[in-house]
DNA sequence: ATTGCAATTGAGACTAATTCTCAATTATGA
DNA sequence: TCATAATTGAGAATTAGTCTCAATTGCAAT
């Protein structure tokens, strides 16, 4: 899922760039504060919610406010650097986008588990019908919700 | 979209049937609000949220609590007689299955707007995928979040 | 029909997530 | 360096949704 540790920090790095360049084009600032939290969320190689994400900076004594990170997020969703994985009935998961295709998430509903999955040929079928609509996609999220196969022998 | 008023009544009954079958099967009982908030629901033939349903049924005298609106919501949606369509930062969004086929929709980031799709081939290779993952699928939703053919040529 | 009881209801208290406010601070471009 | 507009943190405010509990009501068995 992820290419060795050089070769992610030179991708971060550039990442960084456009996520500067993002910020310069909205005539937002660069602050310290959003320096820690996006590097922060790249060094977070799976879903999170914006509570993990605090907690995870407390614990490493980076002090930026729940405030700023509500803030920052939307940011960085707009600029396509995260992405929205899952919207559990209470709060909104995300992941980086770096060093990890895009995917796919089909939730079991009895175990709660999570599998990801990538279909080139889905992919491939909604540009088309994206296209015959004339939308432009920015995003995307496919949530199948059902039983894993574990839950579904368990079941019977 | 719709079937003309006689299928569509006599449809709803057997809609309606489902519902008392779904709730005998869970021990539940079938209360004269839960048939109100059911009546509402089928005769929104569009998207609605929790408010808009609530708001309507007071215009219409009809005097159910929200609480039990929250309560029967869930229940619906879990004898498959509405669907989730779209989850807002705020809240989600509902639909009757009935007389409504299965669809996706597109979301405009710029307008708000709501493209309703449905794609054959989607739906198949979707349930292809599930099948190789021994998945069994319950419902899905995909969005396709993006920008509308009339916002793209505004932006230009 | 009557009865008994578990499920349900409404109203408001409660909780959790998110947004807002505002004075103090800070990044940025001139 | 300076001016200024954006940003910050802390906590207040808001909002969606859940929970509590006494009163009510379906419903199944009499």
């Amino acid at each position: 899922m992820l290419e060795n540790k050089k070769t992610l920090c030179k991708a971060v790095k550039m990442e960084e760039k456009a996520f500067k360049k993002y910020l310069k084009e909205k005539g937002l600032k660069f602050t310290k504060e959003r320096d820690l939290i996006f590097k922060e969320v790249f060094s977070i190689h799976d879903h999170f919610d914006l509570e993990e994400l605090h907690i995870g900076m407390r614990k490493k004594g980076l002090k930026v406010s729940k405030a700023s990170i509500y803030r920052t997020l939307p940011l960085l969703l707009e600029s396509g650097l995260i992405e929205q994985v899952e919207r559990t009935e209470k709060h909104a998961h995300y992941e980086h986008t770096f060093g990890r295709n895009h995917h796919d998430h089909m939730l079991c509903i009895s175990c709660g588990g999570v599998i990801e999955f990538y279909s080139k040929a889905l992919e491939r079928l909604q540009r088309s019908i994206c296209r015959k609509e004339g939308f432009e996609s920015v995003t995307h999220t496919l949530e199948i919700k059902g039983y894993c196969s574990k839950c579904r022998k368990r079941r019977e």
